[in-house]
RNA sequence: ACAU
DNA sequence: TAATGT
């Protein structure tokens, strides 16, 4: 008897998990640059895409592994790792209305997004969604590396500090308070996950933007 | 100049 | 076109 394969894809036509090779073919046969695996059990594949907490015990092909540890912020044109959380911002007027997201770049699902705040700055939203993966990260065990397209906002991360030159008013509470509670989680927390510059020039828009543009 |  | 940032 043949054991049932489930098949990742990473990279192909179609991303995500296919029950037979049929299936998984139609995604990769022609496609340049395709990338899949098969695993054994649906949680394995699961895990090889990110979808669960569980995502390291089942890392993939040697190429990512060696993207993975790299120490490099931006990876060589048209190398970027699938497997990950891709944050963005966006506003409605700078200042202005605030909002961000997450999304596993894989399979694009969004997962997590903070409602709009009034009368704060492009880059304090960059920094909060990128704070904001990182706590979700870690809550859930997952060392999966976070993009992000904002210079400002990997610089504020790191620096567990914010440079902004906002005026603190009482209609930017929310954005300030949150801003805050985003440096003492820094200050408390110790993280794994790799802060990797997403290169737009070469790979187009972050997949986590909100299309205003 | 570069990144949003 | 204008603002946020290094
Ligand atoms: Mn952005
Ligand atoms: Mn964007």
């Amino acid at each position: 008897m043949t054991t049932k394969k489930y098949y990742a894809v990473f990279k192909g036509r179609e991303i995500g998990i296919f029950t037979s090779w049929a299936a998984c073919e139609e995604q990769i046969k022609g496609f340049s640059g395709a990338l899949y695996k098969s695993f054994k059990t649906r949680e394995e594949a699961e895990a090889a895409l990110g979808l669960t907490d569980r995502a390291l015990l089942f890392q993939v092909e040697p190429k990512e592994v060696n993207l993975w540890k790299t120490q490099n912020k931006i990876l060589p044109a048209n190398e970027f790792i699938i497997n990950s959380v891709c944050v963005d911002a966006s506003c409605i007027g700078n200042p202005g209305e605030v909002e961000y997201r997450g999304m596993h770049t894989a399979t694009r699902k969004i997962i997590f997004h903070k409602r709009p705040m009034a009368n704060g700055t492009n880059n304090l939203g960059e920094f909060l969604a990128i704070v904001h993966a990182l706590a979700y990260l870690k809550n859930q065990g997952s060392h999966l590396p976070i993009y992000s397209d904002s210079e400002t906002a990997i610089l504020w991360v790191e620096n567990k500090k914010v440079r902004t030159k906002l005026v603190k008013r009482d209609s930017n509470k929310e954005i300030f308070d949150l801003v805050e509670r985003g440096l003492k989680w820094l200050e408390n927390n110790e993280y794994t996950n790799p802060i990797l510059k997403w290169n737009t020039a070469y790979w187009g828009e972050i997949p986590a933007d909100f299309g205003r543009k």
